[in-house]
This record gives C-alpha cells, structure tokens and sequence, in this order.
DNA sequence: CGAGCAACCTGCATGC
DNA sequence: TGCATGCAGGTTGCTC
C-alpha cells in the first residue's frame, strides 16, 4: 500500500489511539519479515508505553519509555487497530495487544515490511541515518532539488524518488508530480532548470498533500473497518493510464520502464528536451 | 556516480 | 479448470 500519505495517514490515524496506552502482550506469528523480526522483540516490548508516534519518510516510529519500535509497511503492510475480537486473516503476522485492550494487527501479504527494536538515538539508525529532507518542510523547495541535482546524471524520475534526496516520494506520486509540473521523466536530473524545480517541489506537495487529505476522510473508519484507505481515492492523471488518453491534452500516454518501475507520462504535455 | 539486475514474498490478471 | 507468466505501491545490495 503504503508511499508517504498513506504511511501519514496510519500515523493519524493510530496516534490518538494509542498514545499513553501501555503494552500488555505482543504476538508473533511470523518472524520474517524483509529483515527477520528479534526474536526477543515481545519480552522487550511488554510493559512499555507508548509516548509518542512520529513518522520519517516511510518509517513509523513508536517512542516507548525505554526505545523506539520501528515499523515500514513495505509494499504491502498495514496497521490496523481493533477495540473487540476479530477472526485472524491470512498474513496477520503481530499483535501489540495494550492494557485498555485495544489490538494494533500487523498485516502484510508480501512480508518486505519491518518490525525493528532500536534503543540507542533513532537518527542514528542504519536505515534512517542517510534519508534526505521530507518533502512537506518548508526547506524541500526548488533551490534545494536543483542543488542535489548538480553532477547527478540520473534520469529525474530516479532522482526524486532517490530517498537520500528526499524522502516519501514513491512510484505513483513521481509519476504525477512529473505530469503536474511538464516534465519528462527521463530527463537527466542535471538538465533541469531551478524553475522546473519549483515546480517539481510544488507538484510533489501538492500532490503528497491531496493523498493525506483524502486519506484523513476516510480516518473515521479506521478502527476496526475493513475499508481500504487513502489509495486511489484521489484521481490518478498517469498512474496506471499507459495507452489511455492524457486529460489534459488527449495525446495518447506512454509507458515505459525506468529502474524496473512502471513509469507513465504524455510525450506531449511532458517534453523530452 | 549510475545503469541494470537480483533478491526478499504473495496475490492477481492474463493467456493458452 | 489448470498452469505458466508477468506484474505490483519498497528497498538493499551486487555487478559492470
């Protein structure tokens, strides 16, 4: 599921829920998950309460009172929470159970999430320490996109999903931020202008911001619903159209790959110069 | 630095 | 109906 909105809008949807609340039990069904889960990950976490949930790119990270739980929702996870019993689904892989009795339920049918214990200063963990800004800060605007973007040859749809550049932007919000903002996604990241950056940042805003903001209406049901959230809500201009007719132009789009990834765009509306 | 690929997994759509 | 193929929203890590 997740790329950033959706990781957002998990994180709003949990954090009232579960803020103060203290762990009582934690189930593991399945220990492997994209890197194996500690095995002493339940004996650690029992008793712990939750002080604070925040988000770094596609991270969640659970403050406890003696260290941080770290979970990605790799391609396929998602975080449920539950106030009664429920049936177990298939790859229903954790339970985190707390002591008001409310269940957060891991669940994840291509098991490339995580589920990690880090006690030591969270920024300096190995998969956090590299990541580059996120993209809603006020610092993640053109200037800094075309300053990264010096000697980097790479084709700008790589360059703005690189997570060391910035951090949350995944395959379909490149493609439609790059629709937005009249770009073609092969073009060397150093052949673009710091006016095209703007742009570029504006559409990648905008475009992170709409997702979250149709995630959120969907919030309500968060507990205990088995609606889908956020995904596909919002209208894709690109995404998953290859071969259909561009809505801004009528041109057919085109589709191609670009580093294994499906990448969409209208020759048209999106010149390749 | 970058392009390409393989890997980690399951589910689903497609075509024969 | 069954089976093989290819693809999917992420990320690491290897080769050349």
């Amino acid at each position: 599921m997740p790329e950033l909105p959706e990781v957002e809008v998990t994180l709003r949807g949990l954090a009232p829920q579960l803020c103060q609340q203290i762990i009582s039990k934690v189930v593991v069904r399945n220990y492997q998950l994209r890197w194996p889960i500690p095995k002493e990950i339940a004996n650690k976490l029992k008793g712990q309460k939750i002080l604070e949930i925040t988000r770094r790119g596609k991270y969640l990270i659970f403050h406890l009172s003696k260290g941080n739980l770290i979970v990605h929702l790799g391609m396929s996870g998602s975080l449920r929470l539950y106030k009664h019993h429920v049936e177990l689904q298939k790859h229903d892989h954790i339970d985190v159970v707390f002591e008001n009795g409310t269940l957060l339920r891991l669940h994840d049918p291509r098991r490339f999430g995580a589920f990690l214990w880090w006690d030591k200063d969270i920024a300096s963990h190995p998969l956090l320490k590299d990541l580059g800004i996120e993209p809603l800060d006020r610092s993640f605007n053109g200037s800094y996109l075309f300053d990264q973007s010096i000697n980097r040859k790479k084709a700008v749809k790589l360059f703005i999903m690189d997570q060391q550049v910035v951090v949350g932007v995944g395959n379909i919000y490149a493609n439609e931020a790059l629709f937005l903002a009249k770009i073609h996604p092969k073009i060397a990241a150093n052949k673009i202008t710091k006016e095209q950056y703007q742009n570029l940042a504006t559409a990648i805003k905008q475009v992170l911001k709409k997702a979250i903001n149709k995630g959120g209406t969907t919030l309500r049901n968060f507990i205990s619903s088995d609606g889908k959230l956020g995904y596909f809500v919002q209208t894709l201009n690109v995404y998953g159209r290859g071969g259909k007719a561009c809505y801004r132009c009528g041109n057919i789009l085109k589709e191609i790959r670009l580093g294994q990834r499906s990448t969409v765009f209208c020759e048209h509306c999106q010149i390749y110069e």
